[in-house]
Order: C-alpha cells, then structure tokens, then sequence
DNA sequence: AAATTTGGTTTATATTATAAACTACTTTAT
DNA sequence: ATAAAGTAGTTTATAATATAAACCAAATTT
C-alpha cells in the first residue's frame, strides 16, 4: 500500500514555506510571503499551522519601528519534511 | 517563484490513482480500491473527476455478471502527472 | 425468500484553503 | 498637525475539497 501523505505537508502554500525554510533556515513573513505569492491572510494562516504542529520557530521582533516575523524550521520539521518527501517518491517514483 | 501544483493532482487518492495507472496502464475499481484502501464513495467521486478532467478512460463492462469499472491512464493525464512531477521537484529538491 | 455480498453512485457533512475585512502602527503628503 | 496611504500582520467569513454515510441494483448465500 502506499504511505499516507502527511496533511499538514499535503498543501502547497505549506509545503512552499516548508521548502523554503529547509533551503535558508531563516526567512521573514514579508520575504516568504513575496516568494510564495501568498496573501498576508492565507500565509498567517497555514504559518500558524506549521508552527502549532512545531514544525518552524517564529520569533516576532522588530525591525526599526517595522514588526518582523522571523521563521525558522525545527528538528521535529524537518523530519516530518524528509518523511513527506520519502512517502511521494512511492507515488512519484514510475517503474 | 515556485511552480503552481495541478491541484487536480495534488490530492492523496488521486494522485494514488495516477501513480497505479501509471504503473499498469489498465485497472478496475475494485483492484484500485483495494491498492489505495478507499471507500468505494470516495474513489467514485475521485475516479469521476479525473475522468472529467481527461486524465482517465474509464471503461464499464461486466466480467460475468458483476459490474467491471476499467479504467487507464490517456496521454493528456500521463502529461499532467508529468509536469506535476516536475513541479513538485521545486518543492521537494533541497540544495 | 430473506439476508448478505458485490460493485458501484449520490448526497450530506466535515475539513481545508483562501481571501476579504479588520487592527495597529508608521510614513508621507497637504 | 492631520488626513491619506502604506506596512505588517491577524481574525473571520466563505468557497472549495475531501470523505464517508446512505443509498441502489443485481447477484449470491443461507
């Protein structure tokens, strides 16, 4: 049977902002929100997921007088990414 | 910016459907819903969609007296897993 | 001949994704 | 100095999607 694919990976604005957290290991809401093309909304919502589920670290902080929301994947992540990746390849991989 | 990913493809039963067709280029609906362990509800309305779509011939006979559902992958379906695939290599390739 | 099984479809519901509307604060123009 | 516009988000309402429960028709079993 093939594996089970991850939900909380299974969606594409997530799995964006997961792959590219697992490529810079520090990003911005502003700096991954103009990568993905996301509304403000829609990317607040699934980074709270991601976080909820304690895939990525959020700090929220300052920049000048501007807020700055910093992301970072964890540990926990970037298992959960590998395991996600390695489920597709059955449903990827053609003979 | 990261590829859009077909959302017709980016369905766990679907994509497991494909991924069978892919592999075997003819199946039924009860081989299919036995590999991907479906209710038989849902893989309808999956199968249906990917038939509207064009992904899937879908053939209806009988092997004996019970109902035979076929069904296999045509070329415009081989091409959208395709490029799906190659969408999700942005997602899934980390440097 | 009633009950169960097989091979499905239809339809109702739960879940998820998405954007619109809003908040709080800052910068710019008048 | 104040109104207008912009920035960086969150909250909430709605649209889309997935899923299973309920159903149907025919065949098989008891």
């Amino acid at each position: 049977m093939l594996r089970d694919l991850n939900p909380l990976l299974h969606s594409q604005l997530r799995l964006a902002v997961m792959s590219i957290l697992m490529n810079c290991e520090q990003a911005s809401f502003v700096y991954i929100k103009q990568q993905t093309q996301a509304t403000a909304g829609n990317l607040s919502v699934q980074r709270e997921k991601l976080q909820a589920a304690g895939y990525i670290n959020v700090e929220k902080s300052f920049d000048g007088k501007k807020p700055l929301t910093t992301c970072s994947v964890t540990e926990v992540g970037k298992q959960a990414f590998e395991e996600y990746v390695n489920a597709l390849r059955d449903y990827l991989e053609i003979k």
